[in-house]
DNA sequence: CATGAATGAGAGTTCATTCAT
DNA sequence: GATGAATGAACTCTCATTCAT
């Protein structure tokens, strides 16, 4: 879930020259579907714009009339990629669910996603591949972005007292980040051949609920919980260097 | 830690060839600093042979010498990663300590290692960015064991007693290593500076703690813990499709 | 002769790709014309593509728009090769004519095509040294296309009774198959500069009839033809290990 | 035969360089075998001096120790072969037996030679695919020594009236040369692994006799021999521009 | 605008030869 | 004399970008 901003708002709206807009429907879906091909199977700095007019079979020249380099095509491809994703997510949040439910609920959004549009997926898996400055570059603190619209689902967790008032929002924020990304990651590692994501795909829901339970129950013994907000860990640790 | 194998046992010594190893010392370190500059900023598929002797400042057809090519200089670079990464993980285990401790211990050991050794840190944040099939030639399912050791220790810790019963030891064992990695990506990210790496260690250190604590007790308010081993959300989504 | 298959049914056409196609005839040439200095001067794997964009005078990078390795230049030429040497060949063969008429026409013709065209005799020269891999790869079994050709000539000429019925015809076609290229080594070897070849042509029509005359009459005196069709050497021979 | 040069007062003796002498005889041994090798299996222009010190183990810069060039050890070794080869030619030679008899006494010790010395049976082959410029700077003219050598024995032969007069004895030793190469390399061809040679020798002696008895008593059929001493074909050709 | 040829920088790699020890 | 590292020229091939038609 978390690869995509979900808050439009400070989305900026990449639009392709006006010739790759005027281009017949089917030129130009074919130029995007030989870039998310490429941008699916490689980073941005190992794309290639050879491959891209091969797939698409267009000119070498007409690329640089549709877009002035490659990446902004890697732009306007993330764009649809945004705006695809938002609406797996708005379908699964529910106002009415619990907080734990809308989490679930993102994670199974992701891995749905991710088995409808495996090239899109591996796109946002690789882009969280790329170096700082490229990510900062497409879209500012994305990362960021995403841990925020997390952030925010779990201050009114708290609020609503479904999360636990000592976890720190802003690292359970992280690590909800994270492990969405590795999940997916796993997800299209697993799948060597793509076909194949559909059939597995209730394992996931499986391995995303076994995640969740740790996230949400965590791994110390149930009968004797620790009341004091810090791990016995880093109670001892507290001396380390 | 879990970037490198702990089991060093199953680790295939690779010697660099002869010419390389009678180089005088001081020149053989200029190759590998120029070496592990080029692999920690950039992934394998992108480093570039020319950059590297430029850096190291030996003539071109060196190279050919002391390497048969990219990949034996890379294989070279990461064995050495990996005896360094060793030390800092066996002092980090305390076979007396609990295992929540230990856990803790070999996150602070991995940012104490990325602290004093951030371009091999970086090396290894890079190598899990490599396509499956660069890795497993590397280090055949080197992600597999580090996590396979992260289960030990939780399997250890369930018949301790430290670890609740309920847990999947695989899906925390995947959590643990995945997270590890993603707090020594941010770790790396945030310094631009190497030099600044320093200071903000002991920000770090607050940072796992928190990390850690979420993993330990959860999410969930702990007044009232779920006692039937499934999380809500699990029950609510139990109709997805 | 013998260098080309005459059986143009089995010639697979090459062609080169449409980028070079287009190109405008004078650079084509051009290109042509340095390839063909190249590979009249040195075997394939001595053949250098350095040297053929120096000679054509076109920008490195080109060569690999007009073809897509040293190998599909080769093919290209060496089937103008087969073309032009076709028609030197349908000329000098005469239905009407007797055997050893049209042998010897076969060896005038190859003469000619040198003469006329020294560098593509060189290449067919050059074709005969490569290594075996090589030879097939590029035109099946092209010596035994050639050797059989010269069978079946042979073969009418003993039902004609034209050649005696004591020959052996696959000798017979190897012998005259490996004569041919030796002549014609011979002819460009003894040319250092082309210009001189057509001075020294009416001497190669000696030169071949006298090798005819030998192949025709053999070297026994003719007054005591040996009946039992086999050599007197061979007789004495026979108890050779 | 005819690869090596048997009059060997014309043959001015290659002396290596007096480190090479001094060598202990199994090393010396080594680099001559691994260079063997080295030509057996590639012309001149394409051998490589990497291979042949790798073969014979002995470090880089001791071949220019040994040798001035990669021409220099060509020499040396093209001695050896010809002191090999003349072995051979002695024994096969019989004063007291008929002409054709000595001449295919010679065919039958090329193969004999080939058989027991493939790599040099090979080095003598490729020899005779290098340049024109190349052969007569390592032996001037071999060639043509050798045809020499078998026009001497054609003309001794026309003298006892075992050879026809209207023979040209200089087309004659030429045609005999350039069949012994032929027969030699494809002798060497039709063996893809070196030791079947010895099985496949006995059809080589029938080869061989075939194809003297056409040099010997000629294609033409036996009962109606032309007595002018000029080819049907080269009477009609005549008029060949 | 569409097209596709032109271009040259730069990558990896090999290799013969020199040279210092 | 033996050794093997140093060296850089030369090679093939790729590629993003420009430009003329």
């Amino acid at each position: 879930m978390t690869t995509c901003g979900v808050d439009l708002g400070e989305w900026v709206m990449i639009l392709p020259t006006e010739t790759f807009s005027n281009l017949p429907q089917q030129k130009r879906q074919r130029v995007l579907d030989a870039a998310l091909d490429e941008f699916a199977a490689h980073t941005f700095d190992n794309a290639s714009i050879a491959r891209i007019v091969d797939g698409a079979e267009i000119p070498r020249g007409s690329f640089y009339q549709y877009f002035d380099d490659l990446e902004d095509l890697y732009r306007y491809l993330f764009e649809s990629l945004g705006d695809r994703k938002a609406k797996y997510l708005k379908e699964a949040m529910d106002e009415e669910a619990g907080t734990m439910e809308n989490i679930r609920g993102m994670y199974v959004a992701a891995v749905d996603f991710a088995s409808e549009n495996p090239r899109m997926a591996a796109l946002s898996v690789n882009f969280m591949r790329e170096k700082r400055h490229f990510r900062s570059r497409i879209f500012h603190d994305f990362k960021e972005l995403s841990i925020q619209f997390l952030r925010g689902i779990l201050l009114q967790g708290q609020q609503k007292g479904e999360i636990d008032a000592c976890v720190d929002v802003d690292m359970a924020a992280f690590v909800l980040h994270s492990l969405s990304i590795s999940v997916m990651e796993h997800y299209l590692e697993s799948s060597e051949k793509p076909e194949r994501i559909l059939d597995d795909q209730s394992g996931y829901l499986q391995l995303i609920d076994r995640v969740l339970y740790i996230l949400e129950n965590g791994m110390a013994p149930r009968q004797s919980p620790d009341e004091t907000g810090q791990t016995p860990a880093a109670r001892k640790g507290e001396g380390h260097v």
